[in-house]
DNA sequence: TCGTTTACAATGCGATCGCATCGTAATAGC
DNA sequence: GCTATTACGATGCGATCGCATTGTAAACGA
């Protein structure tokens, strides 16, 4: 009944084989991406990945929710660390730039999130996992759009829900962007600021 | 020397077999893409499918090519065809549901843009082919903005450049959301014509 | 008619996949 | 010390992959 024999850091374990996932997709992307690529990549034996993780699929979605799991505390402890001006806009930019892959770090994450999305399409437990965080961002575009408006800072003829699709469709699609090259990370954020500017009025907190 | 023994419509054949691909990418997503799959989706053997397309890529090159070319084929017939009247904004409308997977048959085409992308991480003869129209469609989309500020509907501090990436995000990440089922073609569309409606004065041709 | 070239089918090969199995070392409670 | 449980390694299996090879039927030029 009771069992504790050896004791090892399940979790860390776990987190060390997803960020080698994350390590591989960003370079091969997810087709290259195998139970065996995963060990080599982490340094451990196959068996040892298959322990931790009883199928593939297993440990590409702890990797994803672990992955939106780090993204939401960031954002929380920037947002509590109060480095920035708590203003609508400021904060609507800084999680920008926190989703937006804008290093070699986080492009791993984003790329994972592409992957998941392709796989997302023919399998619903890999759609509910991707789906999860991004109606809760769109709500909170929208209230941050509406104390804008409460504010003053934002025209009261816009609308908060189309606002906030198109604040995502711009997170989305920049992403994309700066992964495929079309676009710098700098020519990215200038649109996104750019876009803030017309959203809100051009005065305080445009620069992080 | 000269040669043409047994008459096939070679163009075709390879049609037929990128439109098998395509159909199987949007209820499969492209892991589920084997030459066998293909060949039993179009109803050929194997065999035939690799008689028409030496290699894999060779296959998933011709599908992502024809694409875009039956994408630039279409909307120039209809523009040509004057069946909406050709102000900037309708004319941007009309690129924005070209586009767009809003129905089945344009989904599977949308999700091997995806599959594409995908692909395109690692290998950069893939990112040649994916890459190809986007930089056209940036330019005919700031041309367009441009027209429209002449015209006096745009305002003179709109950045042609920082408005066509918005509205290629705004296409890119829609049609995400569609073929997520995050949000339906509707509410995408009404989103476009919202931004549309923003962008250019409220007035002409917002219906299609 | 004969030879060449093409259209298409069938099969086999080596590699790789996810996963299951088995073996071993180490640590816990008894 | 004995046993149970866990941590980890090694190996094997069946399936599937892309691709190469081979064989056959048909249509052309000569």
């Amino acid at each position: 009944m009771v069992k504790v024999p050896k004791q090892v850091d399940h979790a860390a374990r776990r987190a060390e084989i997803a960020e080698a996932l994350t390590r591989l997709t960003a370079t091969r992307g997810l087709e290259g991406v195998s139970l065996r690529h995963v060990a080599a990549e982490a340094g451990m034996s196959m068996g040892l990945v298959q322990h931790y993780f009883k199928t593939k699929d297993e440990m590409l979605l702890f990797a994803v929710e672990r992955r939106s799991q780090v993204y939401e505390e960031r954002l929380k402890a920037r947002l509590e660390a109060g480095e920035l001006p708590s203003t609508p806009k400021a904060i609507l930019r800084a999680i920008m730039i926190e989703i937006l892959p804008l290093d070699e770090r986080t492009r791993g994450d984003w790329l994972m999130g592409v992957a998941f999305f392709i796989r997302a399409i023919s399998d619903p437990s890999f759609a509910a996992a991707y789906s999860e965080g991004v109606p809760q961002l769109f709500a909170l575009f929208a209230v941050l759009i509406r104390q804008g408006q409460e504010a003053g800072d934002v025209d009261k003829s816009a609308d908060p829900e189309h606002e906030s699709a198109i604040l995502w469709a711009l997170a989305d699609s920049q992403g994309t962007n700066i992964v495929m090259k079309h676009r710098t990370p700098a020519e990215c954020l200038s649109t996104v600021d750019y876009h803030l500017d017309r959203l809100f009025g051009a005065g305080s907190a445009s620069a992080g």
